[in-house]
DNA sequence: CACAAAATACGGCAAATGCCGTATTGAGCG
DNA sequence: CGCTCAATACGGCATTTGCCGTATTTTGTG
């Protein structure tokens, strides 16, 4: 892999432009495509071969953020950068939850963009050193058991009906079998009946121990 | 802040020679202490002003985790970057929380150790390729919802005794009054009891929503 | 020691739950 | 067109739970 395959996504015309030239001053780098938003990217993205996207994370229409969801989605051996201007630290998680390998801040030297891209292409994760410091924060909030490695199964790797998963969740608010059937509008019967269907598939015998099988897997 | 005061802390007495002399080549750094293992950094972090110390993460005694942790406590503005030889993944978070600013692998080049303690000294975390994917993967299987920025409360913010918790802890397990006594060595009439105390200080009704309770403030 | 708080224990009762039936309806499918 | 399965619904019953008492013992603290 000598040359990497760029795409630009940024709703700004002049930044894109910018950027492009600047890209464009590196041998080791071919930009195959520009986009001006989420879906134009989608498209784009699908006929031209791409090794890596610089994404604007802030864009009308579809955001980079749905952007990156989707294609991610389509075409998960893309990898994209997330660009920022500010430092949105709400959007950096939610960034990195969608699928984005990297992220910089707008203001990074083209030098350090390119280095950024190699390092991408090499396995690694490349981010502004304030984006690093945030990671790093939000992961020391987290508990050490959230982290656990864990074979996360799906509903219905339970044999789960959608109905079912849609009781589960209402048991995991906390509701009784009456405000379930209230707000699902059917009798508190019907729900203990799906209730003890769900109890044989998951093989539990109580709300609670059901709940903690939804939660495990990230049903809720 | 023209020279960066480091101390070196590697149970492994010919690799601290080696980073110790590599580092020596930098005009940028100083090595104002030598140690051996946690303890031992621990006192002498204390009597020798130090900017950044590079942790080996694996030693014998005090380890380098439980080092960084004890360290932190004492000197909050004390940088520590871990190092380690092998792709320890299950350490890296374990040293996030501890309170390490940077994750770096033992190979790098020693100007890229020294460029990493220039970007910590100006607030960045710098980490390994490797560390850094690693990182977002572990944020990648995170919920959204325990990222969320919220009051954690202590138990004893809600006024619940030891026991009381201790009690809540065995029916988040999903154990019956019955098996919580069995396993307390009290009547299950007393483990009901500490539960109505538990709801009138939590304000709930019923055995879900005090784990919940207990689950959103990770009490357990 | 005296006092307060926590932990322990028991009784009773209404409601919720878990579990065993049966039965009807409708949607999907070969 | 039958067949299956999910969703719906109801009855009954034993157990658990939530909540109201009261009361004794233990523990900690001034």
């Amino acid at each position: 892999m000598s040359v990497i395959k760029v795409g630009l996504v940024d709703d700004n015309p002049t930044l894109l432009r910018n950027i492009g030239q600047n890209l464009a001053l590196f041998e080791e780098v071919e930009i195959v495509f520009k986009a001006v938003n989420g879906q134009d990217a989608l498209h784009k993205v699908s006929n031209h071969p791409t090794d890596i996207i610089l994404m604007d994370i802030d864009m009308p229409e579809m955001d980079g953020i749905a952007a990156t969801r989707s294609i991610k989605e389509l075409h998960p051996a893309v990898k994209i950068i997330m660009l920022t201007v500010f430092d949105r630290e709400d959007k950096i998680f939610e960034a990195i939850k969608a699928g984005a390998t990297g992220y910089l801040m707008k203001d990074e030297r083209p030098s350090r963009i390119v280095a950024a891209m190699e390092e991408v292409m090499e396995g690694g994760a490349p981010m502004s050193p304030i984006i690093a410091l945030k990671t790093l924060q939000i992961l020391r909030n987290q508990s050490v058991e959230s982290v656990k490695i864990q074979s996360v199964m799906s509903p219905t790797a339970f044999d789960l009906s959608e109905r079912e998963v849609e009781i589960l969740e209402k048991i995991a608010e906390g509701l009784t079998y009456q405000q379930i059937g209230d707000k699902l509008f059917i009798s508190a019967k019907t729900v203990r009946k799906h209730t003890e269907n769900i109890y044989l598939k998951l093989h539990v015998h109580s709300k609670l121990d059901a709940v903690k099988i939804g939660q495990k897997n990230r049903w809720f």
